[in-house]
DNA sequence: ATTGTGATGACAGTCGCTGACATCAAATGT
DNA sequence: ACATTTGATGTCAGCGACTGTCATCACAAT
């Protein structure tokens, strides 16, 4: 066994999870998710840059799978059903429902978190139209098929978040393109 | 004369708009706001809730004269087009393009004021979302009308500030709108 | 055996933000 | 005219988020 307890990092995001649960966000307190972790909050800062982030760790994962998913998109297809497809992609992040749902009720509860929760989208859609304009898609339209992308996918996690039959996130996306589709046709 | 001078909450304001210009955001303490004001900083937090509200007073207004100005759009047109109606009638908030963009300049250089201008647009898109709902579109195409239509804000905001020949907001809404129904299109 | 190296702890300090109470000119009531 | 109330502000103490700096010490490298 080395010197100190194996993944600190991992350590630190389970006890943050619980104790936002147990306590809710505004009665945790950064020493309290380090004690719990067997460690400091010095070195909670160390892996996080602040009390919201360790909530936030695998966006960065989520996003390059997205802009990768969209690099092997068929290049033949419109911009727009590139990205869906690369939406498609991401799907396998959404497998563990329960888990999303814990997640998500704390973040809805807590402005501050909706607030990080929004900024990391903006960056993927940021990240997906840089992906689009690098395929030659000029910008606007770069931009706005990736927020109108982002759009899909909000709607979509909302609907199989809530979702009380059991789709697929996958199909939660088409269905939510179709819609998108519709609306900008005038339906 | 009265006992204060007048209009607190539009010194502090004013003074915030300053000194984030001046130092930067991070380089400006509350107090130092609160003093240019003449005031304390208590009295700071009394009128806004933290150190990044101040820069986003106006939302409330904007938010509210889009609620309203959607309830006044021909119930006829396809929701989508209702919406952007609704942002045109917006328009008025946005003829000083310098402050817009110092303003704009202050957020995009520091993410915890993106953060908030986020959220404010997520409100935004809630409020307008529910204004549909309440003229019979359902759900998931009120919430899904309402993101596509600050998506088509954002990108006309976007191109308005950097706009180098003098194009009007409402035409560049306009422009925007038509570039998202050809994306949908699969243009 | 010596010398890094890297993850962690300890500690002091700044600043955002809040609660509780005091102040005092102006408005209001009688 | 005088007393009372009100409302905007000030004062002060305190918590917690976050940072800079230096110390520690098992382990690795040489």
């Amino acid at each position: 066994m080395g010197r100190w307890q194996p993944d600190a990092r991992g350590r630190l995001q389970q006890a943050a999870m619980e104790l936002y649960r147990e306590r809710g966000y505004d009665q945790t307190t950064v020493a309290e998710i380090a004690a719990r972790a067997g460690l400091t909050e010095r070195t909670f800062f160390r892996y996080f840059a602040d009390k919201r982030e360790v909530l936030f760790a695998g966006s960065n994962v989520l996003e390059d799978a997205l802009v990768a998913a969209l690099a092997e998109a068929p290049e033949s297809a419109a911009p727009i059903d590139q990205l869906v497809a690369a939406l498609e992609a991401a799907a396998v992040f959404f497998t563990d429902r329960d888990y999303s749902r814990q997640r998500q009720a704390v973040i809805t509860a807590h402005p501050e978190l909706q607030e990080r929760e929004l900024i990391k989208l903006a960056s993927v859609a940021a990240a997906l139209a840089e992906a689009l304009r690098r395929r030659g898609v000029q910008e606007p339209a770069a931009s706005l098929t990736a927020e109108a992308g982002v759009a899909v996918f909000k709607i979509a996690f909302g609907r199989w978040i809530d979702d009380t039959a059991d789709r697929e996130f996958t199909d939660l996306i088409h269905e939510s393109l179709a819609d998108l589709k519709a609306i900008a046709a005038g339906g």
